[in-house]
DNA sequence: TGGACCCCGTACGTTTCCGTACTGAAATAA
DNA sequence: TTATTTCAGTACGGAAACGTACGGGGTCCA
């Protein structure tokens, strides 16, 4: 090993570990961390980047450590809707775990940021090679199908505003600030609403002063106001998340 | 081994193995089948029966043979809905699969029939044994995954009318008959919706002559006719399942 | 700096479905 | 049989959200 490489290597073990804030990456054990951190590397998430397109072969995993990704179920008819989100607490590519090779949606980065990725090749050989990453791996999936779970349950039974309050909640766990760089449109695809809807809910939040808006972006303001909008349709995927992925 | 353990034991492995109609029990190999069956205990699953309370532990799973479960997702507001049906093509306990203990949803049988069941912690022991067997209930876990995410889009996206039809389909496709024995109601509570509007849409059904009702009871009579209703809700969750588990 | 495009505010008629509630018919229990 | 309960049919006003569309203001690029 050459004195460089072996720096390089001191970067890996040592600087970058401590400042992984991927949650799950966060997890591992120093004998995990040495699986899977050779096979890491870092990325820029961009705005509208496509990580997974549906029944195509996965060729990352994606540890988001800031940005959030949409999960969005489609079919034939080109109906959609967002089914899950992925940010910090978890990571792309969920079929994987589960043994499949293809992804089953449409997976892209809805607010851009950064994280790691790793070859779904590397990802499946240290799965099989650490019974306990893979315990870890399937806690995030069963994470994450509670998420879809209740998503199914405030599509059919939650109103407009309680939607969207749930999905800013959902968002705002997985930013580092309060601002929310999205259109109405693109929150209006995520929920399957119109357009227009999405803007006259913002608008009655806003001047209930819930959030502020401005062309692009919306801010939160009264977090816990808007947790008294959204109801139960919020809180148990992020209490099961807790649970099972500990503090 | 007294001869009447024996006898039993010969049972057990030549005939009961035969006539095991869950398709996954079905798709163990001899060296799983030899792992699973010695806990596997027949049962009669009876209408409304409970399977699985949420966030309490799991007691067993339900390998379903006849009959339909109903996994249904509940908030704290006692806001429910369906999340996923479960039949011959799978089990109950998928938490369980994930390294989770408890169950995240009510599950209970919305159709009566019968089955076999295996004590959670014998399965768990079973799934630590045998990799194979592990990744058999792991692809099963990811087509019911499918079959929820596509439950969040058809909530979200779908007209009553499409979802009760695609409703009506996939508890077809689990049954030995056209003969669905359920009230309006137990569809209403399953949907998410009015008892009156399952009422009117299934007499809309049957003007258009694709089924045929009587009190507690509805048959299917034109089950082309209503995969037309259902449009594309329905469909890819099953054809994933064939891809997952095998024609 | 002008034009093109994107984004948001707003409007209107329409569809879908809700909440509620009353009725009679069918099944079940006494 | 009678009483009781369960289930299905129907109705009505109203809420929620839709499809569509138009215009104005921001933003970006040439």
């Amino acid at each position: 090993m050459s004195s460089e490489a072996g720096l390089k290597f001191m970067n890996d073990i040592v600087s970058s570990r401590a400042d992984v804030r991927n949650r799950l990456l966060a997890k591992l054990s120093p004998e995990d961390w040495a699986l899977v951190s050779p096979h890491l590397e870092m990325v820029a998430l961009k705005e509208r980047q496509v990580v997974e397109v549906p029944h195509k072969p996965i060729t990352h995993v994606y540890f988001v450590e800031t940005g959030v990704v949409s999960v969005v179920a489609v079919n034939q008819e080109d109906h959609r809707i967002e089914v899950g989100v992925i940010g910090k607490e978890g990571m792309t590519g969920v079929s994987l775990v589960m043994g499949d090779d293809r992804a089953q949606h449409s997976a892209y980065l809805q607010i851009g940021g950064n994280g790691r990725r790793m070859p779904a090749p590397a990802f499946l050989e240290a799965m099989s090679r650490s019974p306990s990453l893979r315990a870890l791996m399937m806690k995030s999936a069963q994470a994450f199908m509670i998420q879809t779970a209740h998503t199914a349950l405030a599509n059919g039974r939650a109103k407009l505003e309680e939607r969207l309050a749930r999905w800013l909640l959902m968002a705002h766990d997985r930013l580092n600030t309060d601002a929310v760089p999205l259109t109405h449109e693109f929150l209006a695809v995520m929920l399957g609403v119109r357009r227009a809807g999405v803007t006259v809910a913002l608008h009655s939040f806003e001047r209930r002063g819930l959030i502020s808006t401005r062309r692009g972006q919306l801010t939160l303001v009264d977090r816990p106001g808007i947790e008294k909008v959204a109801g139960s349709f919020y809180g148990i995927p992020e209490a099961e998340l807790k649970r099972l992925m500990g503090g």
